[in-house]
DNA sequence: CTCGAAATCAATCAACTGATTGATTGATGA
DNA sequence: TCATCAATCAATCAGTTGATTGATTTCGAG
């Protein structure tokens, strides 16, 4: 007996499947190794076909940033920040890093491809940056409030804290795996060199 | 009257110009996009030519990264470290980070590049390893010291904090180059979150 | 059941790209 | 002066890659 095969998908489902597999043909070997071929392959459909659900590499490219960016933004409003005090906003985020290290580590990747990809694309570009900009936004946000309340140090600057905040969980990106086993050493040092 | 022109050049002349070619093409359009033979058009020579000198794509590779990786030894050896106290010897390496994004931002920039793609080549991937590694020891040993020697805090962590000042330094790579004005500032918080 | 639209595919194009071949040119030591 | 060999180039190859064309298959509304 044949099992009942469907032959035909809609649109919407296809480029769902399409970008999954992008999405993980780019965390595999890079963006700039991203072959249209080898993500048809990977659904099981032709070329032509996936041409005729997304009809440029460059619109490919753009469909998994914007699912990205929708990832992150729901990633936010998850978890609620109400009554928790500076310190408490810090350690928050911070841990949050660290849960997306672990359950989601293809995603970092891929936001790391794609700021690379930003370089010499500039609608890429924007759309990364403004990710960026709202992340450090936070840390600067959550300083500033843990000056202010004399959590943190006086003599903190908030934008320079949030820039070595961001640098330092950023870094782990780019450092083996076994490193990983530092980063509550870390999380843990720019608490202290904040707090007063 | 024509000026005197040689046409024939030696090995060792043609490969010094090969790779500075190919360094500006990396740093200018990333490694990825690099094409032999636009290194070749911007030598002013011929494809074959190119191959006579270095043999394959890969081989241009190899002798770009070689290359900076000279020079950041040299580098090293050049500034003399003999008889500083820990905080100036901090100091000192982060001012030279400075430097080096004043001076050369084509060299960060190309250290970035070849990062980028030791994760397709194990190779390069060693080489550009070791670098880091190297660098990153400076700081370990600087924080290792200072602690010691009580001029930094006693709950620091040598190693989470090289971690963390590194990745505030490369963070910078990263970003728009309207933020190195906060470069200061950052280099004044590390100093802050470490000294008693 | 039927027919038109949506979805799919085989075949192919045109441009790009790393590398090679075989012939030519130029510098240099004897 | 000339023979040799390093250096150079035009032409070409073979494989890759994003995209298109035109024909075929499947689905679902009527």
């Amino acid at each position: 007996m044949m099992e009942q095969q469907i032959k035909h998908f809609s649109t919407d489902e296809r480029r769902k499947e399409i970008a999954a597999a992008a999405t993980a043909l780019i965390v595999e070997k890079g963006i700039e190794a991203l072959r249209t071929r080898e993500v048809a392959a990977r659904v099981g459909i032709n070329i032509a076909t996936l041409h005729y659900h997304v009809s440029t590499k460059n619109a490919l490219i753009h469909l998994v940033i914007d699912a990205l960016r929708d990832f992150f933004a729901e990633q936010y409003q998850a978890h609620p920040r109400d009554g928790l005090s500076p310190l408490q906003m810090l350690q928050l985020e911070i841990q949050e890093y660290k849960e997306m290290m672990v359950s989601r580590p293809d995603l970092l990747q891929l936001m790391d491809e794609m700021f690379n990809r930003g370089r010499v694309d500039v609608e890429v570009e924007a759309k990364m940056r403004e990710m960026k900009i709202r992340w450090n936004r936070q840390f600067v946000e959550i300083l500033k409030k843990g000056k202010q309340e004399g959590q943190f140090r006086e003599n903190l600057d908030p934008i320079a804290g949030a820039h070595m905040v961001t640098g330092a969980l950023v870094a782990f990106q780019y450092k083996p795996k076994h490193l990983f086993s530092i980063f509550d050493a870390v999380a843990d040092e720019i608490v202290k060199s904040f707090v007063k």
